[in-house]
DNA sequence: GAGCAATACTTGCACATGCAAGTAAGCCGC
DNA sequence: GCGGCTTACTTGCATGTGCAAGTATTGCTC
């Protein structure tokens, strides 16, 4: 088994992988993040999304792009953050249809606080699936992605 | 950008990229499965865990890594499926604290209807990932993707 | 073989999510 | 500038999920 196979299996096998790994990770960094600063994933991705804005807003669109998850999630999602007192929601001038989304101080140093827990987590947990035979490939795949340059 | 960011950088993009292409991938899966079987991804993943199971039957633990859920999930999905008739949990007698599952009849056959359907979905999503620079690379690599042959 | 910790599943409860329907604002043709 | 379609967000509702506590069974120690 692992030569003859066709292209379904092979791929079929490969996404098995892939969600093995993300749920490893994700697995890591919620337990991580809620730890150290009572976050869960999304929630970072929505702190970590904004603050690599530049000037630190981002249509509620946007953000549910950034976070894969559907318009009324995002809505509930930002509403949380807010009730914390982490984002605000500015009114956009242009269209007044848009609410853009901006990190507070609060949020912005929360932010600060909980982005090298993250990175230690991710370095953790690559390194748990690296261990792993099946995961290893990915994990190297992943690491030496070279971003397009132009 | 790209070239001279620090191992960290690296990671929390390649990080993205995997969730990215995760979330693309499940929900085109979530869409085929619904549509032509009324199944959901992880639902699914557990027909598929079963009839690749060597007597097709499995404890709840093991459905539960294979699905990457909890207990208590796993037990509820467990129950929904029994429900619908497409499996059967079955008592050990060797360890009775455990239960094993397995498919029916009934079970079997949604499964050899479901899983052409969710193959051509898998081979759509990841030609829908090719197509993205970002996520270009990954797809191959996980196409690539050789299994340790022993 | 009695007691007790560990393991395998289940249940109560709180909560995040998606879908569909609702509201508000832009856009377009006439 | 008035209908009508489209887009951006929000809300009601049903559902799937995790955590913590509960039950049943095993295995270990004495």
């Amino acid at each position: 088994m692992g030569i003859a196979d066709g292209a379904v299996e092979i791929r079929a096998r490969g996404w098995r992988t892939l969600a093995a790994l993300h749920g490893l990770i994700e697995a890591e960094l919620e337990r991580a993040l809620a730890e150290s600063a009572k976050l869960s994933v999304v929630e970072y991705t929505v702190l970590d999304a904004l603050s690599r804005q530049d000037g630190w807003h981002m249509r509620m669109q946007q953000l549910a792009r950034a976070t894969a998850l559907s318009a009324s999630a995002t809505t509930r999602l930002v509403t949380r953050l807010e009730d914390r007192g982490l984002l605000t929601r500015v009114l956009c001038a242009e269209d007044r249809r848009g609410i853009y989304t901006e990190l507070t101080e609060t949020g912005q140093e929360l932010y600060r606080r909980a982005h090298p827990l993250h990175d230690e987590a991710l370095e953790r947990a690559l390194g748990q699936a690296e261990r792993r035979p099946e995961l290893a490939p990915v994990v190297r795949a992943l690491q030496q992605e070279i971003v397009p340059t132009r």
